[in-house]
DNA sequence: ATACAACCTAAACCTGACTTTAGGTCAACA
DNA sequence: TGTTGACCTAAAGTCAGGTTTAGGTTGTAT
């Protein structure tokens, strides 16, 4: 099976232009064409694309993924390289999930504030001792 | 007690420069000033910090931030956008947990795969059936 | 044959969130 | 009194990650 960038757009829920972009920053090095120069996906580039779309969602950035896709093609002599960057994405992935369930706490007692204040009808309800101006 | 900017800007990890931009851009529009024109942080300034720190985190744009803050000038009558606004984040951090604990699926999958593939020394050892290019 | 959508490139443009620069003022200490 | 470090402003610069534009080609349906 092969796809036209149309339908790969449709896809993953990406533009086309973002994947010209991609294209030309190095991220699908193996893409084929046909004879008259039109983008050629199949399913191995559609599952490339979905890591490139983890490794964004994790926080790399185009340039850091473009290195994990050179070392893909350089075989088993950067096995360690990959390796070490998966363990790192792990923690850095954790280490945001642990910052959003820092900032829910926040949130949730936000949400808590201002459901008990807009039921009173007034802020006024939360200013126990501290007046003043307040977010 | 009141801070500098300096003061502040080690407090809270950020630059002088970024607080002095969010300044300029209105997250901060009851902080005071001696009469020569230094900003001057007290501890209220401080928890508003957080709390855009907070939105910031949570996927907020600076100029929804300022919204926010001037709806906290408007007193009471904005109460509901108040609401409903943190309302609205809490379902956005939670589909960025969601994201991202997908995202730490793949991941999980990654780690193992390059460490069999590092343990064999060769990324061979995963190729059962589907040979050929892959990521 | 002709229209029309989908494809192509190169290059310019855009946005958000800062950062840097340049030129100046202020406050405390030696 | 001088100098040093922290403060100030306005304006320009930076960077990532695309998007838009302009001009052109391709392929399919009537």
């Amino acid at each position: 099976m092969s796809y036209s960038i149309g339908e790969v757009a449709k896809m993953l829920d990406l533009t086309v232009p973002t994947l010209r972009y991609y294209d030309k920053e190095g991220l699908l090095p193996l893409l084929e064409r046909t004879e008259s120069g039109i983008r050629k996906f199949n399913d191995i580039d559609i599952e490339s694309l979905k890591i490139v779309e983890c490794l964004k969602a994790s926080g790399m950035s185009i340039k850091d993924i473009r290195t994990f896709i050179n070392w893909c093609g350089e075989g088993d002599s950067s096995l360690k390289q990959r390796y070490d960057m998966f363990i790192e994405r792990k923690a850095a992935v954790e280490k945001q999930i642990e910052e959003l369930n820092k900032v829910m706490e926040t949130i949730d007692f936000k949400c808590w504030y201002y459901k008990t204040a807009l039921d009173a009808g007034t802020e006024a309800v939360h200013q126990q001792i501290k007046s003043g101006k307040s977010i």
